[in-house]
DNA sequence: CCGCTTCTCCTACAACTGTCGGAGGTATCC
DNA sequence: GGATACCTCCGACAGTTGTAGGAGAAGCGG
């Protein structure tokens, strides 16, 4: 009885990103975009994290054609968030304002985007005010 | 030649809080902590992951009196950033402004956070429209 | 002095992760 | 129809992480 939770390792998590960034993809399409990337790996390496990923209900496949075709089952939104809250409860006692904090002190924000925080905030300020009220 | 860096895992991250939040302590000081939040581990665990910390660098040890007395050397600070960083960049493409407003979006702050994010955004607001001008 | 408690050191082991090679099937191309 | 090129399946192996037990030193209460 040693581990029993399944985590993505970071190799792993690679390929996915390839799956979402290209969609649905044979071993072989992961394969390529991963060299294109630098990433190299043997073709088995790969066929290896896509069956893995889907021991472990990441992603999904059927086999149209001739070869595997392989599909996200797991968002890039659902692992943000789920990332996120255990970044936040690991390593900020639960309370999201610290990160935030840092995020906006120690990041480069264009101007669009400063927009939009501030538009956001301003939002933010208002329900609470009124809430309180 | 598989894996060649050193990472945390949750658990021995969790060794690290323990040194973060009590200061320096021996083995049997963090058992007690842990015990007290419920986590159940051997004593010699809890060494285990002390000694390995200690291999990665992530604290140093002083046999002062009876037994050692471990302090972590890696501050919780650091880890943060580096945290922060790689999930930036694997799960945000390296921009940290989505992540900023997901994290405004699906957080609850209190009146006191808000406030020090809205000086924040207007402090950044201003030096971008100077540097831009 | 003797046993009990406590420490350290070493060893072990199972699960998970990163990485791949070989065996064997099928399609394809002269 | 045999060589070529892919594909899938299975097994393997080393390194990492989670978890712990046993052997042996060292201090303490009686």
């Amino acid at each position: 009885m040693a581990k029993r939770q399944y985590e993505l390792g970071t190799a792993e998590l690679q390929i996915l990103r390839v799956l979402w960034s290209a969609g649905p993809c044979t071993v072989r399409d992961v394969l390529e975009r991963l060299h294109e990337q630098g990433r190299k790996l043997a073709y088995t390496t790969v066929q290896t994290f896509l069956t893995r990923l889907e021991q472990k209900g990441f992603v999904q496949s059927d086999k149209t054609g001739l070869a595997y075709v392989f599909e996200a089952t797991l968002s890039r939104t659902r692992l943000r968030k789920s990332r996120v809250k255990s970044l936040v409860s690991q390593l900020y006692d639960g309370a999201a304002a610290p990160l935030v904090l840092q995020l906006i002190r120690s990041e480069q924000f264009t101007k669009d985007e400063i927009q939009k925080l501030h538009a956001l905030i301003d939002e933010l300020d208002q329900t609470e005010t009124d809430s309180d009220s």
